[in-house]
RNA sequence: GGCGCGUUGGUGAAGUGGCUUAACACACUGCCCUCUCAAGGCAGCAUUCACGGGUUCGAACCCCGUACGCGUCACCA
């Protein structure tokens, strides 16, 4: 049987990068297996959570990541609705909770608030925990009908034995077993008649054929009540891996809340969904090769459950940086620049060769955002430092720049070809006849016609992408400044 | 508080009883290369695997305890 897993997130806002993370995973669960089916779920169950445009959000975002589902609301399937709304409405949870009710996993429950609250003071009156313990338990199935036909408000909750443990195998954390008096009878249909999550994600994760469930490991603790539904049905209980957190610092999760970054803003900081998502795959799991640039199709294969970690891993923006700058200098120029044509018309307004430009951004940029900043001098040149001259590395100062500067410009005069091979050719004649070094030679010109200390390119490749007349002219102004 | 889970460097991590005087990568530092900056190359960066016991000829790896952290105990998901 082909293995199926799914990604169920609700639509409360933004994706967080621990969300996005948990798509990956099961989408790499499925696609290790040919014919795996991976599926989006979307669990809208909490009404009052709902945010508008959510959903478009967790679209967008998917595809962007190139995580394609086989099954889902958009793309349809044998398994739908996808939409946990949309399930409701056909009475199907309630349906199920009836059952589970006859084959006393759940009872109807008519205890409120207050009640609930003041056995939970009257056990911490006594120093103990809180447990509650439901008196509607004992009442008769026949009865509680009767109550309910009357109009009475009710939820169902499920019944778990005090006795015996509970086990289970986590692919990534073992075996777990908990003491089933640990366990509380959680509700499982509200009182509005709505599954609660807990609910919901396992009916819908038998109705849809999930094999393989891939989650947080928040769940972990109630991974056991869910087994007991399942065993109540007498389903077949899926394989579960959970996964660590992503973490934002050693205390506290990656989270919305706290303003850290989505997934979006991280495009919005110009990094590579491609980048992005293979920055996370590597966060709580590693690879057995010596390897860490993967495309997705290199994920779906080198991608194994048992190389999943157990300890939340620190999101670190210095790696994914790092990451970003490699796929940007792995991309072939053409794809490069198209990529990043409007970061540059941002930074160039001058009528230059965009594509020789990109080329020399290229070999430079890690995000896409610090691009325009790098590309200032094109437009503007103003008077500079001449102490920017006097290099040690280089060993430059103004006297010699200036000699270099005039040897420079006769060249730069009578060349017409302004080709980085042609400039190359006769630029580099000059440090033999002066009996200079290279660098004392170029970078003067390099200075001199940028007006800055730092710069993407070489003096060669900027005269070539300056052209002639805005070479020698700003040539002609840094020779009279040292001059004057 | 009960229960569950975790703990290898600043970070991601490899490691599953001897090959570990703990890979690899990011960051950091230094050197080299070089027409600046990047990129690239080289080197340095945990005498030690939270702590304390135990098992063993031998432990980061097995057992026990302690500490710390995280999760969970909602008519949230």
């Amino acid at each position: 049987m082909a293995l199926r897993t799914r990604f169920a997130p609700s639509p409360t806002g933004y994706m967080h990068i621990g969300n996005l993370r948990t798509a990956l995973y099961a989408y790499l669960v499925a696609k290790k297996d040919p014919e795996g089916v991976f599926i989006l779920r979307i669990e809208d169950t909490d009404q009052g959570r709902l945010v508008e445009g959510a959903t478009d959000i967790i679209y967008d975002t998917m595809q962007s990541c190139g995580l394609k589902h086989d099954e889902g609301p958009d793309v349809g399937g044998d398994y739908g609705p996808y939409v946990q709304s949309d399930r409701v409405k056909s009475g199907l949870y309630l349906d199920y909770a009836k059952k589970l009710i006859h084959r006393h996993g759940a009872h109807y429950c008519f205890c409120d608030q207050d009640m609930i609250d003041a056995q939970r003071e009257l056990q911490e009156a006594r120093g103990e925990s809180f447990k509650f313990n439901d008196p509607c338990k004992s009442i008769s199935i026949e009865d509680a009908e009767k109550r309910i036909e009357s109009g009475e408000k009710f939820v169902i909750r499920q019944t778990i034995s005090e006795e015996g443990q509970t086990s289970f195998d986590d692919e990534v954390f073992g075996k777990i077993t908990v003491d089933n008096e640990t366990l509380d009878e959680q509700i499982l249909i509200k009182s509005d008649g709505f599954p609660t999550y807990n609910f919901a994600n396992v009916i819908d994760d038998h109705l849809m054929g999930i094999t393989d469930v891939v989650r947080g490991m928040e769940y972990l603790s109630s991974t056991p009540k869910y087994n007991l539904i399942y065993e109540a049905f007498e389903w077949d209980i899926p394989r579960y891996i959970h996964c660590p957190p992503v973490m934002k610092d050693e205390h506290n999760k990656l989270s919305k809340r706290n303003g850290d970054a989505s997934f979006q803003d991280l495009v919005q900081k110009g990094y590579l969904p491609e980048a992005i998502l293979n920055y996370i795959a590597l966060l709580g799991w590693s690879p057995e090769e010596d390897k860490e640039i993967f495309t997705l199709d290199e994920l779906v294969q080198a991608f194994n459950v048992k190389h999943i970690g157990t300890s939340g891993a620190i999101f670190d923006i210095d790696k994914l940086t790092w990451l970003n700058g490699m796929w940007l200098r792995n991309m072939d120029i053409d794809t490069y620049y198209e990529l990043i044509k409007d970061y540059i018309d941002q930074g160039v307004k001058g009528d230059f060769d965009k594509k020789k430009i990109a080329k020399i951004v290229q070999q430079r940029a890690n995000t896409l955002v610090e691009i325009p900043e790098m590309l200032t001098f094109f437009d503007t040149f103003n008077e500079f430092d001449t102490d920017l001259y006097n290099n040690k590395k280089m060993k430059t100062n103004p006297e010699i720049a200036l000699t270099s500067l005039k040897a420079a410009k006769e060249v730069f005069e009578q060349l017409d070809d302004y080709s980085e091979e042609s400039l190359h050719n006769e630029l580099l004649k000059l440090p033999e006849k002066l009996e200079m070094k290279n660098g004392q030679v170029l970078f003067p010109i390099r200075l001199a016609i940028t007006g800055q200390q730092f710069t993407p390119g070489g003096a060669i490749e900027i005269a070539s992408i300056l052209g002639k007349e805005e070479t020698l002219k700003r040539l002609n102004q840094s020779i009279a400044q040292l001059e004057g």
